[in-house]
RNA sequence: GCGGAUGUAGCUCAGUUUGGUAGAGCGUCGGGUUGUGGUCCCGAAUGUCGCGGGUUCGAGCCCCGUCGUUCGCCCCA
């Protein structure tokens, strides 16, 4: 008989410990922004009708990188590749009673049939953040400021990351009016733009002549040159600037800039997925040299509540995933050391084990969390499965102690030991779980 | 969907040139001083050499296929 592989399921990682560790870390930065802004957790489901993606996703999108299947009653179901259509489901469905400005988050997992590589799985973990209701650009730069802030509470300094920002109103009055492109040259053109910084600049105009109609290509090739090298929105041709869609993005960096975010850039290139955004988007790139990539972004999408046909609501949001924010931690050396949960292993000395329980009962008691060495093996054994599993306080517990209701307690990583009555063996442990949740932030 | 690299002990890898008994370090387990560790000493266990087929007297090594991993392309909600 074959034995079963141990391997995960292709583009899937086991969590062991260690690991879920990292992750409980990542999602409790992400949830303590989150809830620092005043934004609420909510959940929504594993599985969506299939109609709910193709309605607003391209149909390649939906058929060639989502798992499906079909119910025992016939329905065809799809395993979410992504939040927003179902909060905005969720919201379409309680829009009279809701209390807006709606904020709301989730931390969730999700699945997309891809080939996996760095930076991407098949089963990838997201914090969705959005706010409904507000058509301001305030909501914009709260929803940026808010990803800057969390790049701050993992530890990161501007210069590790920029984040670039554009906007989809600016890019339809550039393709249309600018421009002058028809749908199909506009849609050519935007993706041409997304592939800039893939391509040489030979290749760039070369392809870019080839959109425009014969006569418009050479003038038409010079306007590009001119939007390419803008730095900020203010340096956009002239025509442009004067639209309400720049000034909307100048309030932006204004606000942006009134917040400290000082590594936000216009980048008249960045695209971004671009089905449903409707007004600003945005990413979050890595500086470092080892890991130069977009790792999160979002944008503004007013339009996709109406999809429930009811009234649009004006809605910003980001999605950062797990994976990236993990490559990104350890590429800039930030991921904080993280101990187990466990906070005390008691050592148990000779045959005490029967008195080493009570005390550790009594401690659960205190709310610490105590695992009890039950082996019987030698000390030195004992205590490197302590130190094996990170766990922050051993405590030696011997026939001595038993007899003197004094216990020894020492610290790992200080390698320091301390004698203590039970109430200031609770207090120290204690203390030290509060200054290590100072340290995370 | 396309291209490159790669798969040998729990982990990191050598062994492939020139086919000839399966290796190292770390880790694990046991012991060395029966109340104190990471980096001491001694000993031991551990492999369908990813999987399937082929060539050969003989394959970890050569050939074909396949699966996984990884880097890039495409795509990126």
């Amino acid at each position: 008989m074959a034995f079963l592989s141990t391997q995960p399921y292709r583009g899937t990682r086991d969590m062991y410990p260690e690991d879920k560790r990292v992750q409980n870390y990542i999602f409790g930065v992400w949830r303590r922004v989150a809830q620092s802004y005043g934004y609420e957790e909510y959940d929504a489901p594993l599985l969506e009708p299939f109609e709910l993606f193709a309605a607003k996703s391209g149909q390649d999108l939906v058929n060639d990188e989502t798992y499906q299947f079909i119910d025992r009653g016939d329905r065809k179901v799809v395993i979410r590749p992504e939040m927003t259509p179902s909060v905005s489901r969720m919201i379409a469905a309680r829009r009279q009673e809701l209390a807006y400005p709606a904020r709301w988050f989730s931390i969730c997992n999700f699945m997309r049939y891809e080939r996996p590589q760095r930076g991407r799985e098949r089963q990838f973990w997201q914090l969705n953040v959005d706010i409904f209701g507000v058509a301001d650009s305030e909501a914009d730069s709260e929803i940026i400021t808010m990803a800057h802030d969390i790049m701050k509470a993992f530890g990161a300094t501007n210069k590790m990351y920029s984040i670039r920002v554009n906007s989809r109103a600016i890019i339809n009055v550039m393709m249309a009016e600018y421009l002058e492109l028809d749908i199909v040259q506009a849609q050519l053109m935007i993706k041409l733009f997304d592939k800039r910084a893939k391509i040489s600049h030979e290749d760039f105009r070369d392809q870019a002549a080839e959109i425009f109609d014969e006569d418009k290509s050479e003038q038409g090739l010079k306007k590009i040159a001119k939007l390419v090298s803008a730095k900020t929105v203010g340096e956009l041709p002239k025509s442009l600037v004067e639209s309400s869609a720049v000034r909307n993005v100048q309030q932006l960096f204004t606000h942006l800039h009134d917040a400290g975010v000082t590594n936000a850039v216009f980048d008249i290139t960045l695209m971004r997925g671009f089905d449903y955004y409707s007004g600003i988007v945005f990413e979050v790139f890595d500086n470092h040299p080892d890991n130069r990539r977009a790792m999160f972004g979002g944008g503004r999408y007013d339009g996709l509540v109406s999809l429930f046909g009811v009234e649009p609501i004006p809605t910003v949001g980001m999605a950062p995933g797990a994976t990236t924010i993990e490559d990104f931690l350890r590429t800039h050396e930030l991921l904080p050391k993280l101990p187990s949960t466990t906070e005390v292993y008691v050592v148990v000395l000779g045959d005490s084990l029967k008195g080493a329980q009570d005390l550790a009962s009594r401690l659960r008691g205190e709310d610490v969390n105590v695992e009890v060495d039950i082996t019987g093996r030698k000390l030195d054994k004992q205590i490197k499965t302590a130190i094996k599993k990170n766990i922050t306080f051993m405590l030696f517990i011997g026939q001595k102690e038993l007899d003197e209701e004094q216990y020894t307690l020492k610290d790992v990583a200080k390698e320091t030991e301390q004698t203590l009555s039970f109430e200031r063996l609770v207090t120290t442990i204690k203390d030290h779980r509060h200054r290590g949740d100072d340290n995370e932030l």
